[in-house]
Parts: C-alpha cells; structure tokens; sequence
DNA sequence: CGAGCCGTTGAGGGGATTCAAGCTCAGTGG
DNA sequence: CCACTGAGCTTGAATCCCCTCAACGGCTCG
C-alpha cells in the first residue's frame, strides 16, 4: 500500500488559484461550493498522485480521507473467501472515493489506480463541517453515492451477465468511456479481465485476440488500445440480437 | 405496477403509537427521529402492502416516494439490452428503498416483492425539510445509501464469482439471512434463482435438486425450504477449499 | 378434461476451464 | 556480450461444466 501526496500547497493564494481552475470542478463534489466555501477547505486540500498498480486505500482501514478522482481510472477489489480476487466498480474522473470515511467506516474494498492517476483529497472533517451548514453539499453527497451504487448494480446486469463474449464487448464499451481526447482506451492486463468478467487469463486473452483479428480492436503497445466504435457497436448488436 | 396502500391512519394519535410501537424504528431511517421529529411526519406515513410478485415501482419512473422495508424481501431487477432480467440486489428488514426521490430521479431499478411485504411510505418532500434540522437523519441516510453499496458489490463478489455450485451455496447463505425466526428461508422460483446467479432454470434445478439429495436443503412446499447449516457451512468450504 | 405453469431429469453440444507449450520483452548477472 | 530468468501474452488440446433441446409429472384453474 503506497499513498504518494505529491506536495500539499503551503499557501491559500496557491490551493485557491488550483480549486477555481480546477478542470474537474463542475463535477466534482466541492463543485458544490461557491468562492467562500473553497477558501475554506482550501489549505486542507493535498492533491494525491498515483503511479499504475498503487493502492490507494485497503478493505478494512479506518476511512479518515475522501477523494476526487481527477483523471485516470481507479478500481475497487475485494479478494473472496476462495482467494481470488474480483473486481466490483471502477471509478473515474469526477467519481467520489472514500465515502465510508465520512461515516466513520471501514473502507469497503482496497482501491487501486489502473491507470496513472490524480486525486484531491480532503479530511473527512472538515466535509463533515462543510455539511452543516450547506445543503447543497450533502445534496451533492447523495448524488455520488447514488451514482456509485448505480453503476455498482450496471456492472452486475453489464459485465455479470450472459456469455463471455458479450461480457467482454460491454466492458470495452465501458473502458471507451473513460477514454481519453486521443480516442486511446486503457487495456487492462488479461488477469484484470479476468477478475473484472469473472474468466480465467487464458479466456480473456483469446477473446482479446479474437476482437483484434475481427478488426474491432487495435493493440496498440501494453495497456493501451483503440476500438472501432461501429465495429463494437456491431458486434454488440450481433450479441444482443440472439 | 401495483401499489397497494392498506390503509392510511386517519388519526394522529394512531400513527404515533404505530411509530412508538414500530418493531423497525431501532433499524429504520425514521428511527433517527426523536419523538417531535416523529410527530412532525406520523401524518405522512403510509403503510403499504405487497403481495408477493407485486412491483412497488418500476425503473424510470420518477421517484416520489421512501419507503422502509418492515417484513418480507424485496428484489431489485433490470432488463438487458437482449431481454433478460438480471436481478441485482435484495433488500429486507430495515433497509431503504426508493432513495432515487431524494435526488429527484427516476428509479434505477424495478422494485418487485418476492414475499408478502409491508413498507412505510413517506413523501420526499417531508424528508427533505426533515433534513433541513436534522444532521442525525442525514447521517442515517448516508448509512443507507452506503449500505445499498456494499449489498450490491457484496452480490457482485459472492453471487457473480466462481462456478455455479459455490453461487448457489452462497445465495442459500444469503437467503438465511433474511430467515424468519421459524428458519424457514424463502426459496426462488428456479428462473428467479437464474436471474440472480446468471443460471438456466434447468441448472438452477439440478443444483437445488442435488442440494436437496446431499441434505444441504429440505424443501417445504413451494417457495420454502430449511437450510442444514451444518451442512451447508461444510460445503462452502468444500468449495473454497479448492 | 385440457391448458398452462412450475419443477425435474435426461441426452447432446458448446463454451469455458485446465493443463501445457512457446513466444516476446525487460531486467539481471555471468 | 549473451545466457538466464520471470512476467505477460498467445495458442493448442483435452476435459468438464453449463446450456440447449426435449420429455415428463404434479398442480391449479378455466
């Protein structure tokens, strides 16, 4: 388990600046605050780095942080009772971590960075004092939680249902949300599919090769690949038809 | 769709015992009410009715009610883009259902009973203007919502992971839990029970089938059954074993 | 009674796993 | 420099699990 705070900004003048120009503002959960709001909360801000592979937090550990995922793409595991692990949500940019911690909770799943990724973290305490005094942010609260169960329940109905390949066509339809302005979508490692569709490696791979030999995919170095938007969109069709 | 309110009390008085007396209120989102709180909505409440295969709501409509689950077992289910239900979630005693009104928007799930099932009901409106004063009820919503969370990835990692047999097991496990005092569980329907493991009814068949001959289950007339959970505890670990 | 729903069971086929081999590539140390 | 190693990926062959198609029995209900 690896927290990596880059630099926590000394001056208000500074974390002000970074929170108004903030790209993910509107999305993110202090884009619930006006200008007197943010200079609160301002010089409690630490913005969080994470290099692929790290942890963010394990299951288990007392929540004492809340973040905002800025960019990259973060997952949410759980290891089962057999041993392995499954992986149950992803959350990306705007996407609220760390919300058991405002109840005091343990975290519910070890959260990992897939990608290199960026994240404002802020104390629970001080969102709690924030909270008090403004309904907008606990409306806001509630959003996030709202859409963290919904898309918690749409990767059960998506990725845990039907047959493999259909499975493995929804979640790269899935991953091409997250992806970025160069059109390049984040490839995870074969044993992440697995534990991400409930397949061995070696399914997972053969399916991978399979959509790139149908043209649907494009491989392009490790963890990276391009997908024809017509071509999915076709095979899911294909999927869905029978 | 039916909903079905049994009767709505017409007396302030009557209300206010219901609530005092309420065998939920220690479990329930109302529970964080003191007693003024409780005066303030008795007016509001409903106490609604279902029998079982009865929808409470169905996904998209436009939330306008809370409810708290008093008795029975309520199932949350969507349809995938090839027709087939996927059943994502279960809730029970003391859980809260509908949360979706808060935020004014539409359902994300059809809520169908699969028992006879009472519900209080309570506008939005009245919650929200509770919330207003009343940072306990905020917390207890947070609680809820959190919880919903950790059913839905729990369902996920325990129903969607691993070969059919161990699924099975631990939904029987799960079923358990919402045992009434007489043991007895609720038991699917078999194409329920394939809309919650991702099964055919055939092989929901044969593995309650077998289950029944190995002495894990003894079926009690239809939709009942009594778990061994010796035997069942056994067979788990059989499974996680290797 | 026949129709329909629900459940059970069998036979056969197909899809995913298991076991295995081989490939590339990066890192290590001789 | 190159052999060696291990991780990640691919592919093949055999096996097994689950699905598909099918038949049948119990039950309720029109």
């Amino acid at each position: 388990m690896t927290i990596v705070p880059l630099f926590r900004f000394d001056t208000q003048h500074e974390q002000a600046q970074a929170c108004a120009a903030c790209s993910v503002r509107g999305l993110s959960l202090f884009g619930a605050l006006d200008e007197a709001g943010l200079n609160r909360i301002r010089a409690h801000i630490a913005k969080v780095e994470l290099q692929a592979g790290k942890t963010l937090f394990e299951a288990g550990a007392r929540g004492r942080g809340l973040y905002t995922v800025r960019s990259g793409i973060v997952r949410f595991e759980r290891v089962t009772e057999r041993g392995d692990r499954r992986i149950v949500r992803l959350a990306g940019r705007g996407d609220l971590i760390g919300q058991e911690g405002l109840l005091r909770r343990a975290y519910a799943d070890d959260a990992v960075a897939c990608t290199p990724a960026q994240l404002c973290s802020i104390p629970v305490q001080v969102v709690d004092e924030l909270c008090a005094g403004n309904p907008a942010l606990v409306h806001e609260l509630m959003r996030r939680w709202q859409r963290a169960l919904e898309e918690s329940e749409g990767w059960l109905s998506d990725l845990a249902t039907g047959p493999a390949r259909r499975r493995m066509l929804r979640l790269l339809h899935k991953l091409a949300e997250h992806a970025g302005p160069d059109e390049l979508i984040w490839l995870p490692q074969r044993d992440e599919i697995g534990a991400m569709l409930n397949l061995t490696f070696e399914t997972a791979s053969r399916l991978i090769s399979r959509l790139r030999r149908e043209g649907v995919l494009a491989l392009l170095g490790p963890r990276h690949a391009r997908v024809e938007g017509a071509a999915l969109q076709l095979a899911l069709r294909l999927e869905d038809e029978q």
